[in-house]
DNA sequence: TGGTATAGTTACGAAAAAGTGACTACGAAA
DNA sequence: TTTCGTAGTCACTTTTTCGTAACTATACCA
Protein backbone atom coordinates (compact mmCIF):
# COMPACT_ATOMS: atom_id res chain seq x y z
CA UNK A 1 0.00 0.00 0.00
CA UNK A 2 2.58 2.42 -0.54
CA UNK A 3 2.02 5.29 -2.63
CA UNK A 4 3.11 5.23 -5.64
CA UNK A 5 3.21 8.56 -8.36
CA UNK A 6 0.62 7.97 -10.34
CA UNK A 7 -3.06 7.00 -10.61
CA UNK A 8 -5.71 6.76 -13.15
CA UNK A 9 -8.29 7.49 -10.90
CA UNK A 10 -8.13 10.10 -7.41
CA UNK A 11 -9.60 7.46 -5.39
CA UNK A 12 -7.25 4.70 -6.04
CA UNK A 13 -4.51 7.30 -4.57
CA UNK A 14 -6.97 7.78 -1.35
CA UNK A 15 -7.18 4.19 -0.74
CA UNK A 16 -3.27 3.82 -0.43
CA UNK A 17 -3.30 6.70 1.54
CA UNK A 18 -5.89 6.22 4.13
CA UNK A 19 -6.87 2.80 3.24
CA UNK A 20 -6.52 -0.82 4.73
CA UNK A 21 -7.92 -2.06 8.25
CA UNK A 22 -6.28 0.06 10.26
CA UNK A 23 -5.45 3.63 9.33
CA UNK A 24 -8.54 5.52 9.69
CA UNK A 25 -8.72 3.95 13.06
CA UNK A 26 -5.71 5.24 14.09
CA UNK A 27 -6.21 8.72 12.43
CA UNK A 28 -9.51 8.40 14.97
CA UNK A 29 -7.12 8.37 18.31
CA UNK A 30 -4.95 10.99 17.00
CA UNK A 31 -8.27 13.41 16.14
CA UNK A 32 -8.36 14.62 19.81
CA UNK A 33 -4.92 14.51 21.06
CA UNK A 34 -1.65 13.52 20.00
CA UNK A 35 -0.29 10.15 21.64
CA UNK A 36 2.19 7.96 22.83
CA UNK A 37 3.29 4.90 20.58
CA UNK A 38 1.71 2.81 24.12
CA UNK A 39 -1.40 4.81 24.60
CA UNK A 40 -2.04 4.16 20.85
CA UNK A 41 -1.76 0.52 21.30
CA UNK A 42 -3.86 1.02 24.35
CA UNK A 43 -6.57 2.71 23.00
CA UNK A 44 -6.99 0.42 19.68
CA UNK A 45 -8.51 -2.68 20.28
CA UNK A 46 -7.13 -6.10 19.11
CA UNK A 47 -4.11 -4.06 17.09
CA UNK A 48 -0.65 -5.56 16.78
CA UNK A 49 2.44 -3.93 17.49
CA UNK A 50 3.95 -4.68 14.44
CA UNK A 51 0.92 -3.25 12.60
CA UNK A 52 0.47 -0.42 14.23
CA UNK A 53 4.26 0.67 13.88
CA UNK A 54 4.12 -0.47 10.17
CA UNK A 55 1.10 1.57 9.19
CA UNK A 56 2.22 4.76 11.60
CA UNK A 57 5.57 4.91 9.16
CA UNK A 58 3.37 4.66 5.76
CA UNK A 59 1.20 7.78 7.68
CA UNK A 60 4.16 9.59 8.41
CA UNK A 61 5.87 9.03 5.23
CA UNK A 62 2.61 10.13 3.46
CA UNK A 63 3.18 13.09 5.89
CA UNK A 64 -0.41 12.59 7.45
CA UNK A 65 0.62 12.64 10.74
CA UNK A 66 4.26 13.06 12.26
CA UNK A 67 6.50 11.62 14.68
CA UNK A 68 8.46 13.05 17.87
CA UNK A 69 10.99 11.62 19.59
CA UNK A 70 11.77 12.81 23.35
CA UNK A 71 14.93 11.88 24.53
CA UNK A 72 13.30 10.44 27.93
CA UNK A 73 14.43 7.18 29.47
CA UNK A 74 12.84 5.08 28.59
CA UNK A 75 12.69 7.20 25.14
CA UNK A 76 9.19 8.41 24.41
CA UNK A 77 7.44 8.62 21.25
CA UNK A 78 4.75 10.87 20.26
CA UNK A 79 2.68 10.95 16.99
CA UNK A 80 0.14 14.04 16.42
CA UNK A 81 -1.97 15.46 13.31
CA UNK A 82 0.05 17.19 10.91
CA UNK A 83 -1.47 19.94 8.56
CA UNK A 84 -2.80 17.21 5.99
CA UNK A 85 -3.75 14.94 8.89
CA UNK A 86 -5.95 18.01 10.60
CA UNK A 87 -7.42 18.39 6.83
CA UNK A 88 -8.75 15.28 7.37
CA UNK A 89 -10.78 15.51 10.30
CA UNK A 90 -13.93 16.90 9.22
CA UNK A 91 -13.99 14.13 6.27
CA UNK A 92 -13.15 11.04 9.27
CA UNK A 93 -15.66 12.58 11.30
CA UNK A 94 -18.59 12.74 8.28
CA UNK A 95 -17.90 9.14 7.31
CA UNK A 96 -17.65 8.25 11.22
CA UNK A 97 -21.52 10.00 11.36
CA UNK A 98 -22.67 8.66 8.02
CA UNK A 99 -21.96 4.91 9.71
CA UNK A 100 -23.45 5.21 13.01
CA UNK A 101 -26.39 6.32 11.38
CA UNK A 102 -26.20 3.10 9.08
CA UNK A 103 -25.21 1.04 11.93
CA UNK A 104 -28.17 1.76 14.00
CA UNK A 105 -31.15 1.34 10.85
CA UNK A 106 -29.21 -1.42 10.22
CA UNK A 107 -29.15 -2.98 13.84
CA UNK A 108 -26.00 -3.28 14.16
CA UNK A 109 -23.50 -2.68 17.54
CA UNK A 110 -20.56 -0.32 18.08
CA UNK A 111 -19.48 -0.76 21.49
CA UNK A 112 -17.28 2.14 20.99
CA UNK A 113 -17.00 5.24 19.37
CA UNK B 1 -14.78 -7.84 4.32
CA UNK B 2 -18.40 -9.45 5.65
CA UNK B 3 -20.45 -6.82 7.55
CA UNK B 4 -20.37 -8.31 11.12
CA UNK B 5 -23.26 -7.46 13.61
CA UNK B 6 -20.75 -5.61 16.28
CA UNK B 7 -18.07 -3.21 16.33
CA UNK B 8 -16.18 -1.98 18.55
CA UNK B 9 -15.11 1.19 16.11
CA UNK B 10 -17.88 2.61 14.08
CA UNK B 11 -14.57 3.21 11.47
CA UNK B 12 -14.47 -0.38 11.43
CA UNK B 13 -17.75 -1.01 10.07
CA UNK B 14 -16.84 1.70 7.31
CA UNK B 15 -14.03 -0.02 6.08
CA UNK B 16 -16.25 -2.92 6.09
CA UNK B 17 -18.66 -1.55 4.00
CA UNK B 18 -16.71 1.18 1.21
CA UNK B 19 -13.07 -0.22 2.13
CA UNK B 20 -11.09 -2.43 -0.04
CA UNK B 21 -8.78 -1.38 -3.02
CA UNK B 22 -12.54 -1.16 -5.13
CA UNK B 23 -15.60 -0.57 -4.24
CA UNK B 24 -14.88 3.56 -3.54
CA UNK B 25 -13.64 3.42 -7.01
CA UNK B 26 -17.10 1.31 -8.28
CA UNK B 27 -18.91 4.25 -6.41
CA UNK B 28 -17.54 6.48 -8.03
CA UNK B 29 -18.57 5.50 -11.37
CA UNK B 30 -21.92 4.99 -10.62
CA UNK B 31 -22.87 8.08 -8.89
CA UNK B 32 -22.86 10.01 -12.21
CA UNK B 33 -25.30 7.15 -13.60
CA UNK B 34 -26.54 3.89 -13.14
CA UNK B 35 -24.48 1.26 -15.40
CA UNK B 36 -24.64 -2.31 -16.75
CA UNK B 37 -22.41 -4.50 -15.62
CA UNK B 38 -20.45 -4.40 -18.83
CA UNK B 39 -20.04 -0.62 -18.80
CA UNK B 40 -18.20 -0.50 -15.62
CA UNK B 41 -16.14 -3.55 -16.57
CA UNK B 42 -15.14 -1.21 -19.45
CA UNK B 43 -14.88 2.11 -17.27
CA UNK B 44 -12.67 0.74 -14.43
CA UNK B 45 -9.22 0.60 -15.40
CA UNK B 46 -8.37 -3.01 -14.74
CA UNK B 47 -10.27 -4.73 -12.90
CA UNK B 48 -11.22 -7.84 -13.25
CA UNK B 49 -14.71 -9.70 -13.96
CA UNK B 50 -14.09 -11.75 -10.59
CA UNK B 51 -13.38 -8.95 -8.31
CA UNK B 52 -15.81 -6.59 -9.95
CA UNK B 53 -18.42 -9.28 -9.24
CA UNK B 54 -17.42 -9.62 -6.09
CA UNK B 55 -17.41 -6.21 -5.10
CA UNK B 56 -21.17 -5.64 -6.68
CA UNK B 57 -22.61 -8.47 -4.61
CA UNK B 58 -21.23 -6.94 -1.55
CA UNK B 59 -22.63 -3.26 -2.27
CA UNK B 60 -25.58 -4.81 -3.02
CA UNK B 61 -26.13 -6.86 -0.04
CA UNK B 62 -25.23 -3.99 1.83
CA UNK B 63 -27.36 -2.04 0.40
CA UNK B 64 -25.03 0.74 -1.33
CA UNK B 65 -26.37 0.09 -4.41
CA UNK B 66 -28.92 -2.07 -6.26
CA UNK B 67 -28.78 -4.81 -9.13
CA UNK B 68 -32.01 -4.79 -11.50
CA UNK B 69 -31.66 -7.50 -14.47
CA UNK B 70 -33.57 -6.51 -17.60
CA UNK B 71 -34.87 -9.86 -19.08
CA UNK B 72 -33.64 -8.63 -22.86
CA UNK B 73 -31.18 -11.16 -24.99
CA UNK B 74 -29.20 -11.25 -23.48
CA UNK B 75 -29.53 -9.99 -20.04
CA UNK B 76 -28.51 -6.72 -19.07
CA UNK B 77 -27.77 -6.10 -15.54
CA UNK B 78 -27.75 -2.37 -14.14
CA UNK B 79 -26.30 -1.21 -11.14
CA UNK B 80 -27.36 1.97 -9.51
CA UNK B 81 -27.32 3.90 -6.43
CA UNK B 82 -29.96 3.23 -3.42
CA UNK B 83 -30.81 5.90 -1.07
CA UNK B 84 -27.42 4.96 1.30
CA UNK B 85 -25.07 4.90 -1.75
CA UNK B 86 -26.90 8.36 -2.63
CA UNK B 87 -26.16 9.26 0.87
CA UNK B 88 -22.43 8.81 0.56
CA UNK B 89 -21.77 10.38 -2.62
CA UNK B 90 -20.98 14.04 -0.81
CA UNK B 91 -18.45 12.11 1.48
CA UNK B 92 -16.91 10.65 -1.69
CA UNK B 93 -16.48 13.49 -3.41
CA UNK B 94 -14.79 15.11 -0.21
CA UNK B 95 -12.12 12.53 -0.02
CA UNK B 96 -11.58 12.73 -4.18
CA UNK B 97 -11.41 16.44 -3.91
CA UNK B 98 -8.95 16.41 -0.82
CA UNK B 99 -6.52 13.79 -2.70
CA UNK B 100 -6.74 15.77 -5.52
CA UNK B 101 -5.28 18.25 -3.18
CA UNK B 102 -3.24 16.32 -1.83
CA UNK B 103 -2.00 14.71 -5.27
CA UNK B 104 -1.20 18.27 -6.71
CA UNK B 105 1.09 19.30 -4.03
CA UNK B 106 3.18 16.15 -3.56
CA UNK B 107 3.58 15.93 -7.57
CA UNK B 108 1.03 12.71 -7.90
CA UNK B 109 -0.05 12.69 -10.96
CA UNK B 110 -3.28 11.10 -11.62
CA UNK B 111 -4.68 10.36 -15.12
CA UNK B 112 -8.23 9.97 -15.07
CA UNK B 113 -10.54 11.33 -12.55
C1' DT C 1 -25.20 -25.94 -36.40
C1' DG C 2 -22.11 -22.61 -35.00
C1' DG C 3 -21.04 -17.92 -33.61
C1' DT C 4 -22.06 -13.81 -30.81
C1' DA C 5 -23.10 -11.05 -26.73
C1' DT C 6 -24.03 -10.28 -21.65
C1' DA C 7 -23.26 -11.48 -17.18
C1' DG C 8 -21.67 -14.12 -14.72
C1' DT C 9 -19.08 -18.73 -12.01
C1' DT C 10 -15.31 -21.77 -10.86
C1' DA C 11 -10.75 -23.56 -9.79
C1' DC C 12 -6.37 -22.41 -8.98
C1' DG C 13 -2.39 -19.83 -7.57
C1' DA C 14 0.09 -15.52 -6.34
C1' DA C 15 0.54 -11.62 -3.68
C1' DA C 16 -0.51 -8.64 -0.04
C1' DA C 17 -1.93 -7.81 4.52
C1' DA C 18 -2.28 -9.13 9.13
C1' DG C 19 -1.11 -11.91 13.32
C1' DT C 20 2.26 -14.22 16.70
C1' DG C 21 5.93 -14.59 19.57
C1' DA C 22 10.49 -13.87 20.53
C1' DC C 23 14.02 -10.62 20.38
C1' DT C 24 16.76 -5.78 20.74
C1' DA C 25 18.37 -1.12 22.76
C1' DC C 26 18.54 2.19 26.26
C1' DG C 27 19.39 3.72 30.87
C1' DA C 28 17.31 3.95 35.50
C1' DA C 29 16.36 1.76 39.64
C1' DA C 30 16.51 -2.19 42.90
C1' DT D 1 23.82 -7.59 38.11
C1' DT D 2 19.24 -8.29 37.12
C1' DT D 3 14.89 -6.36 36.16
C1' DC D 4 11.70 -2.86 34.19
C1' DG D 5 9.44 0.06 30.72
C1' DT D 6 9.16 2.21 26.04
C1' DA D 7 9.36 1.59 21.44
C1' DG D 8 10.29 -0.84 18.47
C1' DT D 9 12.37 -5.10 14.96
C1' DC D 10 12.55 -9.76 13.00
C1' DA D 11 11.27 -14.26 11.32
C1' DC D 12 7.60 -16.89 10.50
C1' DT D 13 2.69 -18.35 9.71
C1' DT D 14 -2.00 -17.58 8.61
C1' DT D 15 -5.58 -15.17 6.43
C1' DT D 16 -7.42 -12.27 3.09
C1' DT D 17 -7.48 -10.33 -1.20
C1' DC D 18 -6.45 -10.22 -6.00
C1' DG D 19 -5.52 -12.04 -10.66
C1' DT D 20 -5.91 -15.44 -14.58
C1' DA D 21 -8.01 -18.33 -17.48
C1' DA D 22 -11.37 -21.35 -18.64
C1' DC D 23 -16.10 -22.41 -18.32
C1' DT D 24 -21.59 -21.76 -18.10
C1' DA D 25 -26.43 -20.11 -19.46
C1' DT D 26 -29.42 -17.92 -22.53
C1' DA D 27 -31.35 -16.86 -26.94
C1' DC D 28 -30.87 -14.53 -31.18
C1' DC D 29 -28.99 -14.63 -35.83
C1' DA D 30 -26.73 -16.32 -40.03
Amino acid sequence: MAVKNNYVCSLGLTIDLIGGKWKLMILWYLIKDSKRFGELKKSIPNISQKVLTEQLKELESSQIISRKVYPTVPVTVEYSMTAYGESLIPLIHDLCEWTKQYASENDIEISGD
